[in-house]
DNA sequence: TAATTTTACTTCTAAAACAAAAGTAATAAT
DNA sequence: ATTATTACTTTTGTTTTAGAAGTAAAATTA
């Protein structure tokens, strides 16, 4: 189940990693969905099926994009977060928002074109901001 | 063969028409490659299947991000050039390089540490001055 | 404390997508 | 006129995905 990579070009290995439909909603989910546990994933909107999800977060922890994690409390939940290479997707992901914005906007959620807006006064500054918040919010 | 949206979500719609290991690689090699043939995309060095190409390709030009011409003296010769939407693409592909360049660095090609490199003097003149070449030799 | 529910998966099967190889039709070069 | 090239299409076998159902451990409820 691990990732080969087709060659050494970066745009090639990060699309190895993350060129699926799924992987980069799971990370949207914890970025901006405060979600964190494999149930808060099953019930995002697009509807994962259960077996890519195992598959995809097994996938990511391996990589050390995410990491899994427990709560002192609690012997059944798993928690996920994001890891400093979790993180610093976020421009990937921003990006997509804009892109998707410009692009295919008419179709897109006024919730996130009000975000998209936003971003687009000063990208930089919402990424360095999110990435303190992300970071913040980080298992470790 | 068109492309159906899971959900309103920009990022859930990107992925919808990006999430897959093929299409950003042909957009690469546009962008960066200098390649603009069927022939040429197929020498790439990732060994794109043919039938996977022509779907790409066809699926890229319905969407608007590919322009499919031809050169006035050559009837055989398909010449496929990004879009505006496609020039588009480029903030989401640089950062590609950034996050494989951090986080897969080890294992990522030499000149393509150096382009990285320079990204990083400045990002947001390198993706302005790109787009300015890239529209240049955009076909309209 | 016993029964029920919840959570995080795993398993199964049918459908869809993909990979590799071979084939084709039109055009271009020899 | 023959051969080669280009841009695909077709075919077949393999892998991946989707959807439904099942399971084990832990937590909650009666």
């Amino acid at each position: 189940m691990d990732t080969k990579f087709r060659s050494s070009c970066p745009i090639s290995s990060a699309l190895d990693i993350l060129g699926d439909k799924w992987t980069l909603l799971i990370i949207r989910d914890i970025m901006f969905g405060k979600k964190s546990t494999f149930k808060d994933f099953s019930s995002s909107g697009e509807k994962i099926a259960s077996g890519i999800l195992a598959n995809r977060l097994a996938k990511l922890e391996t990589l050390g994009i995410l990491h899994k994690g427990k709560l002192p409390d609690n012997k059944k939940t798993v928690i996920y977060s994001l890891t400093q290479k979790g993180i610093e997707l976020l421009p990937i992901i921003v990006d997509m928002i804009l892109w998707s914005d410009n692009n295919l906007g008419d179709h897109v959620d006024e919730k996130m074109r009000e975000l998209a807006k936003k971003i687009k006064l000063d990208k930089e500054a919402f990424i360095n901001n999110y990435t303190v918040h992300l970071r913040s919010v980080m298992a470790w």
